[in-house]
DNA sequence: GACTACAACTGAGCAACGCTCAGTTAGGCT
DNA sequence: AGCCTAACTGAGCGTTGCTCAGTTGTAGTC
């Protein structure tokens, strides 16, 4: 859209560096929607941005960098795409919502970049675990919630069930946004409130 | 343990193909544990199992069909390790319970194999796949439920739920086995009892 | 508008990779 | 002993990830 990810034919080379590391993410993020990593090559990569294999080295040193910054992008995305409305009365529901209608546009890519399974990665893993902490976290904020471990266990598992029912609605198409949203809200003091461990220090 | 890695240093040559296969798969699931497949080159495997890379390609004719094999053999033993007991009482905590337990043995591997997200591998997606749907299946048989699409749903979604429980409890290492299995099956009457779809057929 | 200087860029090339194939040899059979 | 199947190897091909010495576009000065 903003940024073509082909040069035009005749078109202008020497792009400024932030430029260029944007288009090279933006094929990154295009091309391992579809294949893993390991079936893309960096020669790919540079044909389609009709660079020399060099220079994409300069702006990634390994290939295993380059992927961490498509997936880092592709967790950003997600994050600023899936950013809840404040307009909306009920900032649970918000978040919710927010993030069921994004997997409703981009549930493809979401699931190609975070939910196929697999990797042992350690650095991907790590992105991966930080994005959904911060979509927990954003549930804690709507709820005004105290977050000691246990509560972030509890709420840990609860994302998982949202994200599991958003990408079934996904695959499925037979339930609604506001079906899933609802439900996932009803489930919740459930989640917060059964009992977990035997001996708690409050109650 | 039952089939040594490497071979004795004097030790014999010319397995039996189906042995050889399982040493190969054997040294995969080793390896894929610590590393993703495009950190784990055939010849490395090829050098711990004492044979050249020709051969691997005699069992094996694409990198891709032995990732695909050892993950596989990853998927098989989690669902026979994590068979429930048929003894127990209450089936659904036999379930519950073979499964929490197994990630409490082998919660690294599972993580490195099932959990780390990550891939677009269609095939690997797939094994994925198949192997919640098992442990889904076992669910419905467990409890003697119809299984209507709606329900596989919900159900998926709350073993995505326990999934995530396992996981964190093997890492944190604060809550018992029990104490999950036990909070787990106190919230699958809510998962399928509160309203998702509002034209219902039933009720 | 030519000169300079910096940095975006390239091309040739290396080691390691996935993969192939024409062979070699171990080991069970008669 | 000799044979014959098939488990195995080694040399080698094209491609990959990655390096480095060099080239060239372009912004800034005069």
């Amino acid at each position: 859209m903003s940024t073509p990810l082909q040069e035009a034919s005749k078109g202008r080379r020497r792009l400024p560096p932030e430029e260029r590391r944007r288009q090279l993410v933006a094929i990154g993020l295009q091309e391992l929607s579809t294949r893993p990593i390991h079936a893309l090559s960096i020669d790919r990569v540079a044909e389609i941005a009709g660079i020399s294999r060099s220079l994409l080295f300069r702006y990634f040193p390994t290939k295993q960098d380059f992927y961490v910054a498509v997936v880092g992008a592709a967790s950003r995305r997600l994050l600023r795409a899936a950013n809840p409305d404040p307009q909306e009365q009920d900032p649970l529901r918000a978040v919710l919502r927010a993030f069921v209608s994004f997997i409703d546009r981009h549930g493809d890519n979401y699931q190609a970049f975070f939910h196929s399974g697999f990797g042992s990665d350690p650095q991907i893993a790590a992105i991966h675990d930080s994005m959904r902490d911060t979509m927990v976290e954003r549930v804690v904020t709507a709820l005004n919630y105290d977050d000691d471990l246990l509560t972030r266990i509890r709420l840990r598992a609860w994302w998982a069930l949202v994200e599991s029912l958003a990408i079934d609605r996904f695959r499925e198409g037979m339930l609604s946004v506001d079906e899933v949203v609802d439900y996932s809200a009803a489930l919740l003091p459930a989640v917060l409130n059964s009992p977990l461990t035997f001996p708690e220090s409050g109650s």
